[in-house]
DNA sequence: TTAATATACTTTGATTGTCAAACTATTTGA
DNA sequence: TCAAATAGTTTGACAATCAAAGTATATTAA
């Protein structure tokens, strides 16, 4: 019994630590290795078809303004991202991805479905389908013991 | 079938981030809130059963020497290890947990145990053996793609 | 036995990531 | 119109990280 747990903990961690090291590595010999990991995924969250402001933004990434400010000054600097500033509301910052910035997102989301991809398709299609039911479960448990 | 990429994409990445969430706000909540995540994992990372060096962290934290080096100074300004000069080799410091050190060990471990024990709790038997043979199959072609 | 090399670790300097609190500019509501 | 609210930036502090240079000790080869 407790044995199980054990086991069910350790993958968890491991899942993790893998997705980390694979994500680390893919950035590092790829064509955005100027880009950490947080930086991709506030270009990701800003997303192709852009325009967030940086309210939207800073909720989306869970991080201060204060934090995102900083993030979307080295992504401006590294040529990823532009300001806006609405005309409608002059007190809003839209964030838009430059095509490099693009680019990378497109890249990255692309580095992650083949990712999975390559890991399902060891599996069968009675076993996706579990794995889908298993971390859709997983993940709705996990919500509630975040919201204790 | 991209769907079902997508999917299991999305699912990976929301089971990373609630972990994240969870261990982060048990941090918070908790007796031992003046540690971050990775502090933490660094007194994990040496055990109750102490005496690690510096060379066996760095590798188990995949972190440079310098690095720890920094973590190691902070969690002995807070009270939570020790440096130990080998006698052996004057060379080689061994890390000891403090009392304090070694009762933050335990309480992390047990919340994780607790965390996995509330969620399998809502699993079935079978269910469970499913999401155990799943993860590991996750696990073993996560870490395939590391390696390539 | 001593000098060169290797090992184990720390220090330094730089960058990213983070927050809370103070500040600026603009809009909204009374 | 003026006070309050909103959207964002700045500031100051600290954590996390690395590469490269530096220190102390051990090993090896002459």
């Amino acid at each position: 019994m407790d044995g199980k747990i054990k086991q069910i903990n350790s993958l968890l961690i491991d899942v993790y630590d893998d997705v980390v090291d694979i994500e680390e590595a893919a950035i590092k010999r790829g064509s955005f290795s100027d880009l950490s990991i947080k930086e991709i995924h506030t270009i990701g969250a800003v997303g192709i078809y852009g325009k967030k402001t940086m309210s939207e933004l800073a909720q989306a990434m869970k991080v201060t303004m204060g934090t995102l400010t900083t993030t979307i000054d080295r992504l401006i600097r590294k040529g990823y991202v532009q300001r806006c500033r609405s005309n409608e509301d002059r007190r809003i910052v839209n964030i838009i991805l430059t095509k490099r910035g693009k680019l990378a997102c497109r890249v990255h989301e692309k580095f992650h479905l083949d990712m999975v991809t390559m890991v399902i398709n060891a599996f069968t299609q009675e076993e996706e389908e579990i794995l889908i039911r298993a971390l859709s479960k997983l993940n709705d448990h996990l919500r509630t013991y975040t919201s204790l």
